[in-house]
DNA sequence: CTAGCCTTGACG
DNA sequence: CGTCAAGGCTAG
């Protein structure tokens, strides 16, 4: 501490110090014919360096290069010393020719190595910041439903709407029926649900099928959009699945960063998502954003050969089991795939529906206004009902609702599951926004 | 590693 | 709304 004059604590200048002199020189420097200086730049020096310097870091005025010199170097223990007496003169030019004495004189003009944040707090500091991003994108949004749907990521429109559909079954609105190539019966049945797999077994009296109100149509319509669009395409990303990209639990999860950007976009479509305060738009959502992977991968699960499909082609399902090494895990969710896909073919609409069922829980974790969450799940789920009475008949659509809303309920245990292979995982090897939203603090 | 530039949350 | 002071990112 040579000279006490130049290095003051923030609070002793910030409070009872105006010094005018920096505002003087900002004048003096630029003259009369300053050209609109940004701010009155007050120069201050590096306390270290002689640098020019913005202000305060760690307790004393520096440059932005010893500040960064500090925060990496003033925590570890060095085994490095200096080469010479351990004087070395520090300044803008022979700053980097000696880190010991460099490091020496940082401290030495009063930088105080505990305003560096530990991996604590830098944590937490992401998780602030993973969350008001996630804010951020469900709130700023003052565009109305759906205009837009231009755009949504390029590759959604690209990939989405046209091929996804194409290897295992053609179809997507209205009436799913579709038919996997499968099936020797005439019914599929688990767990002592039976539905008609074939369209052709489906009653052909008119009368026997719901005719949606306008209103349901269209809602329906644009909840399959959503889902079509958004969590339901494809992303390049599902094509770094490929090969071996997958080596452990935490590339799968921060694989799946990109579902839960989908996954935002999905419900920010939903005018009825926009009434939750937000608080409960966000505990919600962390809430369906396991099960939304869930389902998703189930929409792209391909029943006759086991596997998924992705941009690049089908990717057999062992691929996930050897990754995780959860076998068990593994085969129960592939299990749940199947029953899924089976039901719910490759209609987007009824994804879509599930999804929304599934994201206004209100017994899910932190919400608040469980009433609200309660109602807006009913609605979609006596839509979810004329849906199906208006796609499968009234004969028939009993059996397909308990079957879907079975699995949905299903979908909580599988989460479970895998929320505890998440625990077991390291927080600090995982994308913030990922830890933010799976609650992995 | 360095160092410059950028994004953020806290604070007034 | 502007300033301050953390951390992050990344050419070089």
């Amino acid at each position: 501490m040579a000279d006490d004059s130049d290095v003051e604590t923030p609070s002793e200048c910030s409070m009872d110090n105006p010094n005018g002199s920096s505002y003087e020189l900002a004048y003096q420097d630029d003259g009369p014919s300053c050209r609109k200086r940004m701010k009155l730049k007050d120069d201050k020096l590096c306390g270290v360096c002689g640098d020019k310097a913005l202000g305060y870091n760690f307790n004393a005025i520096t440059c932005e290069s010893c500040k960064a010199f500090f925060r990496r170097n003033a925590l570890k223990d060095k085994k490095v010393k200096c080469l010479f007496q351990g004087d070395c003169a520090i300044d803008v030019r022979t700053r980097r020719f000696c880190p010991y004495c460099r490091l020496k004189k940082c401290f030495d003009i009063g930088m105080k190595s505990d305003m560096i944040l530990d991996d604590k707090e830098r944590k937490a500091r992401m998780e602030k910041v993973a969350e008001n991003r996630i804010k951020r994108q469900v709130t700023q949004q003052h565009t109305i439903v759906k205009d837009e749907p231009i755009d949504p990521d390029f590759e959604a429109s690209a990939v989405g709407s046209s091929n996804i559909y194409s290897p295992p079954t053609p179809s997507m609105e209205g009436p799913s029926s579709s038919d996997i190539p499968c099936s020797k019966s005439e019914y599929i049945t688990f767990d002592k649900i039976n539905v008609p797999v074939d369209s052709s077994d489906l009653p052909s009296d008119e009368t026997m099928y719901r005719q949606l109100s306008e209103n349901e149509q269209t809602l329906v319509t644009e909840v399959g959009i959503a889902y079509q669009t958004t969590v339901g395409s494809m992303h390049n990303s599902s094509a770094a699945l490929q090969e071996d990209n997958y080596h452990s639990v935490n590339d799968l999860i921060n694989h799946s960063e990109v579902a839960v950007r989908r996954l935002i976009k999905f419900v920010k479509r939903l005018e009825d998502f926009r009434r939750l305060s937000q608080e409960d738009q966000i505990s919600s959502l962390k809430g369906a954003v396991l099960s939304t992977l869930l389902l998703r991968s189930a929409s792209f699960y391909i029943v006759e050969r086991d596997s998924w499909l992705t941009t690049k082609g089908e990717v057999s399902t062992v691929i996930l089991k050897k990754a995780t090494g959860f076998v068990e895990l593994h085969d129960s969710h592939i299990k749940y795939c199947r029953a899924l896909k089976t039901i719910m073919k490759n209609d987007f609409s009824l994804f879509g529906l599930a999804l929304i069922i599934v994201i206004f829980n209100p017994d899910g974790p932190n919400v608040k206004d469980h009433q609200l969450l309660s109602d807006i799940q009913d609605k979609y789920l006596v839509l979810l009902k004329h849906y199906l009475e208006s796609v499968f008949s009234f004969t028939y659509a009993k059996e397909y609702l308990v079957a879907i809303t079975q699995k949905l309920n299903e979908l909580k245990g599988i989460s479970d599951g895998h929320a505890k292979v998440l625990l077991q995982v390291n927080p600090l090897e995982i994308e913030p926004l990922m830890l933010e939203v799976l609650n992995l603090k």
